[in-house]
DNA sequence: TCCAACATGTAAGGAGTTACATGATTTC
DNA sequence: GAAATCATGTAACTCCTTACATGTTGGA
């Protein structure tokens, strides 16, 4: 039953960042939270109908150009109550990870493919980190150290899992020609 | 459309270790590959049911107490197919993340609270692979470095996210008595 | 004898993606 | 004038979880 639906609370987390259209709700999520946190349209619009008719949210302006959203007093409230509420844990499904335990099935040289991707991907993700990581340090605002902790999460987890690679790879090397 | 029914080749690679019922499916699943994916019931046996109709799986019996499923050659096939295939990356939602990045909503030290409940948890997870990865060092077959990479995957990850933790909390504990 | 574990399923319903469809405005 | 970007939406469809429902077997 009820799950709770978690997007509502990204499109009411973008709008606490000051009013947007449907379209810069979604830019927003790219630009500043996409390794972690990703909508699509067919989410955010009808979203934003109903929390409209919830009250959570209405509509400021509406131009040639669509319309911009805001979020009410009672919209704000709820955003704070989530955020105060204890995070629901990641219950992750890792693609790689499972072919990886599967591994026996097929060559060794198959992993090994998967893993050196995965690791070519993950040095991509790190350097638009630590791109990313500059551009903060220059900002000069309150939320800057909350965006810092996202940023760092990235780091860390990227280069805990290059190593991971490199490790794996040299296992699996080991275990072809031992 | 057509996303990908992952479900699938969870369930045909948990018969690849061996016939099984629905329920041991599922508890191989919860023991062997818990962190990483999880199917529940509600999936796995209507799955069952349609890998039996597309002659991927089999009932090899069927006792008193259940079924027991197994994978055909074909359904075997299917499996190595998709290990081949290059796994789509992970699109994650990471709540305690999209919360950081909101911290300035609430007071500093609620998301410093989840942080410290999420440390918990991790150390807790950490325990648990270094037992598996004692328990996995004792066996002898040829399965035994993939499931060891999935392990030491895990521990590469819990052990830089509790150092993030530690970060993290430092900083918060910086701002707001600076 | 009772409890834990083994075992199998269905129903309801929301979550979420993808593809389609359309149009205005700005910038080169 | 063309291309990129801004902008809004719907339809179809699958995935997946949760809750409900039921029964057996083995061991303490």
């Amino acid at each position: 039953m009820a799950r709770v639906n978690r997007s509502r609370y990204a499109v009411l987390g973008m709008l606490s960042l000051g009013p947007a259209s449907g379209y810069e709700v979604r830019r927003r999520l790219e630009q500043r939270v996409a390794p972690y946190w990703h909508e699509s349209y067919g989410q955010i619009y009808p979203l934003l109908g109903r929390l409209v008719e919830e009250g959570l949210v209405e509509v400021t302006g509406e131009d040639g150009r669509g319309r911009r959203f805001a979020l009410t007093a009672s919209g704000h409230a709820e955003l704070v109550a989530w955020l105060e509420a204890p995070p629901t844990p990641v219950r992750g499904r890792n693609e790689l990870l499972l072919k990886a335990f599967l591994g026996a099935e097929t060559s060794g040289e198959v992993l090994a493919g998967h893993i050196r991707d995965f690791r070519a991907s993950l040095v991509d993700e790190l350097a638009a980190y630590r791109v990313n990581q500059a551009t903060i340090a220059e900002r000069n605002d309150e939320r800057r150290v909350f965006s810092e902790l996202t940023v760092t999460y990235g780091i860390a987890e990227a280069e805990a899992l290059i190593a991971w690679c490199d490790h794996a790879l040299d296992r699996l090397a080991a275990g072809t020609h031992p």
